[in-house]
DNA sequence: GAGCCTTAGTTCAAGTCGCGAACGAAGGTA
DNA sequence: TACCTTCGTTCGCGACTTGAACTAAGGCTC
């Protein structure tokens, strides 16, 4: 199969697609300013648009004056239209959110994990439990789609690698689907959902070409291209954390030596500050904590601020490596470590980048840090129902044949 | 401007676009086999190659009997439809070739360059005659468009930036274009050349997800993601070259330390032997001879063959950020060094990134040697009018308006 | 306040497009 | 010669976008 066809149908569902895509992520709009946006004409906005408000998706939103004319109405998504639910399932507990197509959060749960190397089955059970609960106290008897971000790589949309809490292709669509969700759903790695929610509306907002890098106690990455997520040939694409970045160095818990991960990642840092202590352990509390004191102790301790030093080297080195290959408008960085680091660090790792980047793609990159913090896996999670509904142009004849698979590799930013 | 908008019209140029490409790279088809391939339907598989036929780029090729009915008629891109031209604008010389539309290649021609450090002016000169003479000499008078791999960056498809012949910003374009060349332009990249030759005639070809990796003095890799060039923001993605491999090492000619070029680059091998051998000189010649000369002294040196293992562990760990990142089915290993290097090493690379790269990704990735050998680069910068035309469906009416500025960014590979 | 201007949005005829079905073409086979 | 199989073409149909004409709804001027 070489390519797709395209009839005449598919030409209408693209418009109506992209008039969607325009009013979700820019409304509200008039219908002269979407013909402007999409470059249609105003008989076919006036077509598509009457068409999304018989089908309900668009509602008006009032009115604004013109220029001594007949006013501008004003359209926009209707937020009410539809609800959609997004799981971070982490490794520590899940949580699942109830949204509104506008993904404004309605309810919450949270469950934690039975144990560090949960059965699958108990997971399941706990997150539909929860999507259940969630529906009955929020009056929501329907949803567009379930997103889900695991802790792991997502294999065919649908077999989930998450060693950390030792799954090994374990089959989650179908088990949640067996257990009850008759919703489309939707798999992706945790730190891709989240890298889509900053896409969407933290600091990644905007841009075509941009890099989410994450560090937490591992490292990752999630690099967008032309507004699409990219995925690689098998979806595993963006392993930054496991990249060599010291040959011959430190070890990592992957196997290899020299990977950026155990010189970044929190648990590096925090092993290298604990070798300058001489083994003296670093007091007090879980990793966040401890990380935050070792930040703190920079501004007394010469050990703490030189373990400080060579990780924004390091970073700087490993942000390097990342504008040399993508070559990306926008570096966002994030992560509960990357947060911490960056909120007191982040004009020197600019500083170290443009030691280790080539100039001209260097001074076309910004380095910006993520703005709505670690826990928008759920929203993130959420935006991929939502990213399909926009994708297909909210063609209910479109909904059947997608048949609950997702459509992914799309819309990762609002073009 | 959001997204473009798609009439009627575009939907014929997309049909006719589809294909005219799979008749391209998987011709001689007949009808009904184009139609099994592209989706559309017999009906409209005969209109549109009706049209295709009648401008002249599709001719008839033979007749294949089928089983007991009417034989097939066979299809395929004439190619005497149209010529292109190809310019292999090398640091030592530039290669100017003729090629016809199947980019059979019709004629060749080489000029020297003037200095190590030359003229723009004199290289417009140099060859825009040698176009002319070719064109002469061939009995050709128009051409499709022009292809020139230049050895260096190119911005906004004009200005070229090549620090080796000491070019910043050379508006390249516009000096062919004042120089005599009337045809529509195409700069790019020689390495990214060199890779659309491998994708869409060597080793990459069939392949959707694929980093070409160029071993030469320097280093360099063509990223192709989807079927298409992955360029970044600002068309400099895919320097993996100057990535940090080895934290604080050796100096790079970029300015920073421990870039993968220091340690892999031909310079930066040769280099190593060298202090080996506590500063003896290396014998013999060029750089090419040298590296043969250290591959061949490796079986009895052990001098030697020490820079050549830590060579190929380098090699593997690079290679190994490759497979993580970008997570291709296939990477494709060329450079005149990099196939000195696979031509007797591929095996221990191969183990080499094993060691450095994430399981699940390296057990999906292939690792191959090019096929084309270092001459393709005007091979490849002669595919770039061919794959403008065949993204644009051949539509006469487009040719007009895409204005000699070349169509990028498309058609990296026979999908 | 009547008439006119400006801007927003709708309706309609016209021109395209891909597709399914019917049909013609070209060979083998009985 | 009649029939079958496969390939390719023709034609009517439904669907699509668009420009132009038209209606809607306000401000402005005299």
């Amino acid at each position: 199969m070489d390519r797709r066809r395209a009839t005449v149908r598919d030409l209408r569902r693209q418009n109506r697609s992209g008039l969607l895509g325009t009013l979700f992520f820019h409304g509200p709009l008039s219908r002269a300013e979407l013909g402007a946006r999409t470059g249609l004409s105003a008989a076919t906005v006036s077509t598509l648009t009457a068409e999304l408000v018989e089908d309900r998706l668009v509602v008006e939103a009032g009115q604004v004056d013109s220029d001594g004319g007949r006013p501008r109405a004003l359209l926009r998504v209707d937020p009410g239209y539809a609800h959609v639910v997004g799981v971070d399932l982490g490794e520590t507990g899940a949580r699942v959110e109830l949204f509104d197509l506008g993904l404004r959060r309605v309810a919450t749960a949270e469950r934690p994990m039975p144990s560090t190397r949960p059965d699958p089955a108990d997971v399941v059970r706990s997150v539909v439990a929860a999507v259940r609960d969630l529906l009955a106290e929020s009056g929501v008897d329907d949803l567009l789609g379930v997103g889900v971000g695991v802790p792991g790589t997502v294999e065919d949309g649908s077999r989930v690698h998450a060693q950390t809490i030792g799954w090994d292709g374990v089959p989650l669509a179908e088990l949640l689907r067996a257990g009850g969700l008759r919703w489309p759903l939707h798999l992706e790695n945790g730190a891709k959902t989240l890298g889509q929610a900053e896409m969407w509306f933290g600091a990644g907002a905007g841009a075509e070409h941009a890099v989410i890098a994450l560090l937490g106690s591992g490292v990752g990455a999630m690099v967008v291209t032309d507004g699409a997520t990219y995925r690689g040939a098998t979806s595993s694409a963006g392993e930054w954390g496991h990249t060599t970045l010291v040959y011959g160095g430190r070890g990592c818990r992957c196997g290899a030596r020299g990977c950026l991960e155990a010189y970044v990642g929190a648990e590096g840092i925090l092993d290298r500050y604990r070798r300058a202590r001489s083994g003296k352990p670093v007091p007090r509390g879980d990793d966040p904590a401890r990380l935050a004191f070792l930040l703190d102790a920079a501004e007394r301790s010469p050990a703490a601020a030189a373990v400080l030093d060579e990780t924004v080297g390091y970073l700087g080195a490993g942000i390097g490596n990342l504008v040399n290959l993508f070559n990306p408008e926008r570096i966002v960085l994030g992560g509960w470590a990357g947060l911490l680091l960056g909120a007191r660090l982040l004009p020197r790792i600019r500083a170290a980048t443009a030691e280790h980047a080539l100039r001209h793609a260097f001074e076309r990159t910004s380095i910006e840090l993520c703005t709505l913090g670690p826990d928008a896996v759920a929203v993130g999670a959420a935006t991929l129902p939502v990213a399909a509904l926009l994708a297909r142009g909210a063609d209910p004849r479109a909904h059947r044949a997608a048949g609950g698979r997702g459509v992914l590799g799309t819309t990762a930013s609002p073009a």
